[in-house]
RNA sequence: GCCUCGGUGCUGGAAUUGGUAUACAGGGCGGACUUAAAAUCCGCUGGUCCUAGACCUUGAGGGUUCGAGUCCCUCCCGAGGCACCA
């Protein structure tokens, strides 16, 4: 018979859906699993490889260790407020509610097609409005800690998505969404003081198991540095600057202070003028204009004016340079050319003083320092001038409004008399609109509802008005992990019994992208949550690993507009989806980012192929029986390392090993049972035809028994170079080994006449005869 | 510039963590089957020397070791991230 693969999936994708294979008793005894996968945003085009690539990735090893008896938890949903499919709807005039839903029924279905175990019975989605109730009742809980507040300040602005955006969202100075050039905008926004977390976010980072790339970027993001902070007088006035560097203080010689400090206004020097013009010029700097001006440095001198270095009363210029930043440290700089690249890109450009004051460690030019090791001096400097300790964060605060129509409202009313007020009425639904259009003013689309706009304050029953900004497209995957353990839970945003059993999420699959963005901000809330006692333990994600990208076959990132997108729903046309899963884990390691091959999925479906043609006979040979225990245990061994392209390698082997000695019908299913775990549509029709009532999703993972072997092959070396091999068996000893190869012909050869020095033995692997040199 | 990964046949990759380098797959070449093609099956496939046999070979060079793709040092190249954060 041959192997059909359209009629076999389709059979077996109807039996598991109509006998709820994968449905998951959360309360069972048995040890918990929860694997996650980063839930998509439902785009129109559907998913392509690459996504399958992490979904195939951790539907094998959620079916490995429910064979293993885990009780696994094994998820999916939807990211469905954002961008897109706003576009959408400003462009088509249809709702994005329904394009939304619409989007999602196609990727089920996909999901579906590709043999996906996810228990859809737990599914969530963040525009559902029991669902985003909690988003709202989260941010409430923030703002009523203090961790939510309205500031007008200059934003990052995208001139054409017309919104608001946060740092994170800022790459190169261009919008991360549209890739168009960001301004700067004074608005009213909404923030997230990320940064009372700054410390705790960095801890917790010991405690969890994340590729070391992932957990350097968010050490470089928080950005901790540790020094001091201490006055220069400028005649009466003070002006505070930081450093991690105070050893360096005598080899200070200018200070700086960033075009918007505030003291610029309250000094009296010759040059006001002057001075002002190069303020308004740096100000109108376009973020890529400083980004590109990093080694040709601008300043200007406040003429007339010296500050006195604290250390020495020495008199240095005071200038303003916007490579000074306003918003980091004090704003303003103590300036050492000799040890800082900056400070003396600087002064080379404008002739200004450079002293050495650190050599090898040691201090020099720094009268009673002198001598003194680095880290030493800091510590006495900081005593000598009474400076303070400080901690300084490159992390700001996350920018959490806005201008747009598709996403939470922010369940915020303010009252004339009573400012920002919460809302008591959760959920705060999302409006209908006319028009989604993005104003371009700062003020979302739902600002044109009158009728939504203006309530009652309802604290004192005055004129009051909503909040028309809505949450950026993060807040609702901040926590939905939470939410798929109790999804229908009216109450609270998930049952605390519940969550202490199974959080935090064992295994967490995603790409590299979201390392500082959803990575970052869940993380947040997550410790936000555990401290006002809602979550029940410090970190979300244990252990988290990334997948690469399957780049297209001609080398490319997959995207729509080079047309390279490769769809699975075509390969599982064509091939099934057994071969497609187990081709984008034969593809290489899954952290790799792999080009797509369509070579390669024919030699996966020959390899069903053949596999499909084995012939079964009653009982296996004990070679055979031996071979299928130890590919099980090195399958189950690559497993254990989330290696997923190895066991396929393995399992082409052991098909080409029993093709022509034939199977038993016992080793036969121990290697189906493995083998579902990749192929489940496949093996649960063999399973079948030997005569199996029970699915093979429901069977357990098979014993094995290592049997040690009487004779092993050792390699023979001389001189470290492998010479020849031969088989022994387990008894021989080291020394009759010995006296055995000397006399082989291929040994004989090369230690003739030589003097053995030592005879190193590898027990049953190697053995290497050392001559002494001639 | 700084940080984090990487560099193995024609290609994707494997290598028990210091012990047979190139498993498995693709491609190529040769053959079988076929009127023919596809599919399928079999064989060969790192380099040099005519062969046996030997020597060389994991980005380059050095080192440690009986033994190095794997460890150490210097350098080169590629990918990703950060980037005036004092």
């Amino acid at each position: 018979m041959k192997y059909d693969f359209n009629k076999i999936e389709k059979k077996w994708q109807d039996y598991w859906k109509n006998n709820h294979c994968y449905k998951i008793d959360i309360s069972s005894d048995r040890p918990k699993l929860y694997v996650l996968d980063m839930f998509p945003y439902p785009s129109g085009e559907g998913i392509h490889v690459g996504h399958l690539k992490g979904y195939t990735a951790t539907d094998i090893y959620s079916r490995y260790k429910r064979l293993k008896g885990f009780n696994v938890l094994h998820p999916m949903g939807w990211d469905a407020f954002g961008l897109p499919a706003e576009n959408y709807a400003i462009k088509h005039g249809i709702h994005p509610k329904i394009t939304t839903q619409k989007n999602i029924s196609n990727i089920k279905r996909q999901m579906m097609d590709a043999g996906l175990s996810y228990d859809w019975e737990k599914e969530i989605n963040t525009t559902d409005k029991d669902y985003y109730k909690w988003t709202q009742w989260i941010f409430i809980k923030l703002f009523e800690n203090g961790l939510a507040y309205k500031k007008m300040l200059p934003i990052n602005w995208c001139p054409s998505c017309k919104t608001g955006l946060a740092n994170e969202e800022v790459v190169d100075g261009k919008c991360e969404r549209c890739g168009t050039l960001t301004t700067k905008k004074d608005i009213e926004q909404w923030v997230l003081k990320i940064t009372d977390y700054a410390e705790e976010l960095l801890d917790g980072l010991d405690d969890i198991d994340w590729p070391e790339k992932i957990k350097e970027m968010q050490k470089n993001w928080i950005g901790k540095s540790e020094g001091y902070e201490f006055d220069f007088k400028i005649k009466e006035k003070a002006v505070s600057v930081f450093t991690t560097r105070i050893d360096t203080l005598c080899g200070c010689t200018y200070i700086v202070l960033s075009p918007e400090h505030h003291l610029i206004n309250e000094l009296d020097f010759e040059n006001k003028d002057e001075v002002k013009d190069y303020i308004e010029k740096a100000k109108n700097k376009s973020e890529r204009e400083r980004i590109s001006e990093v080694k040709d440095k601008t300043g200007i001198e406040l003429k007339g004016l010296k500050a006195i270095n604290p250390i020495n009363g020495k008199e240095v210029s005071v200038f303003v340079a916007d490579y000074v930043l306003y918003h980091y440290g004090t704003g303003a700089i103590m300036a050492v050319p000799a040890h800082d690249e900056r400070d003396y890109d600087f002064a080379k450009k404008y002739n200004l003083e450079i002293i050495e004051v650190v050599k090898d460690d040691i201090l020099i030019n720094s009268s009673q320092f002198n001598g003194l090791k680095s880290e030493e001096a800091k510590k006495k400097i900081g005593d000598y001038l009474n400076a303070k300790k400080k901690i300084n964060y490159k992390l700001r605060d996350w920018l959490f409004s806005r201008q747009r129509y598709w996403g939470e409202p922010i369940p915020i009313i303010n009252c004339e008399k009573c400012g920002p007020v919460v809302e008591t009425n959760l959920p705060l639904i999302l409006p209908e609109v006319e028009k989604y259009q993005p104003t371009g003013t700062g003020e979302s689309p739902l600002a044109s509802i009158d009728s939504w706009v203006n309530v009652k304050c309802p604290k004192c029953g005055g004129k009051a008005r909503r909040e028309t900004n809505t949450m950026p497209q993060w807040a609702g995957s901040c926590w939905y992990y939470f939410r798929y353990l109790d999804n229908k839970n009216n109450d609270s945003f998930v049952d605390k019994n519940i969550q202490k059993k199974w959080l935090p999420v064992d295994l967490y699959v995603g790409g590299a992208e979201h390392a500082v963005l959803h990575l970052l901000y869940a993380r947040f809330w997550h410790k936000f949550l555990f401290n006002i006692g809602e979550a029940s333990n410090k970190e979300p994600f244990y252990k988290l690993r990334n997948i690469g990208l399957v780049l297209a076959q001609d080398g490319q990132k997959m995207s729509k507009s080079k047309g390279n997108v490769v769809s699975p729903d075509e390969v599982i046309k064509n091939y099934g989806a057994d071969t497609l899963r187990i081709y984008e884990m034969f593809m290489g390691p899954f952290e790799q980012a792999i080009q797509w091959n369509d070579q390669g999925l024919k030699g996966v479906y020959r390899f069903l192929n053949k596999f499909w043609s084995l012939d079964i006979k009653e009982e296996s040979s004990p070679e055979v029986i031996s071979y299928t225990d130890k590919t099980i245990a090195k399958i189950e061994k690559e497993l254990e390392k989330m290696k997923f392209n190895t066991p396929v390698a393995f399992l082409m082997e052991f098909v080409d090993f029993v093709s022509d000695k034939k199977i038993g019908k016992q080793e036969m299913e121990k290697i189906l049972i493995v083998f579902s775990i990749f192929a489940p549509h496949f093996c649960e029709e063999i399973w079948e035809m030997l005569g199996n009532k029970e699915s093979i999703t429901k069977q357990k993972w098979p014993e094995f028994n290592l049997i040690e072997e009487k004779d092993f092959s050792l390699m023979i070396q001389v001189g470290g170079k492998l010479r020849d091999k031969a088989i022994f068996s387990g008894e021989t000893s080291k020394e009759e080994i010995i006296e055995e190869i000397k006399n082989r012909e291929k040994v004989k050869k090369w230690i003739e006449g030589k003097q053995i020095k030592e005879v190193i033995y590898v027990p049953k692997k190697l053995i290497n005869i050392v001559l002494c040199a001639e």
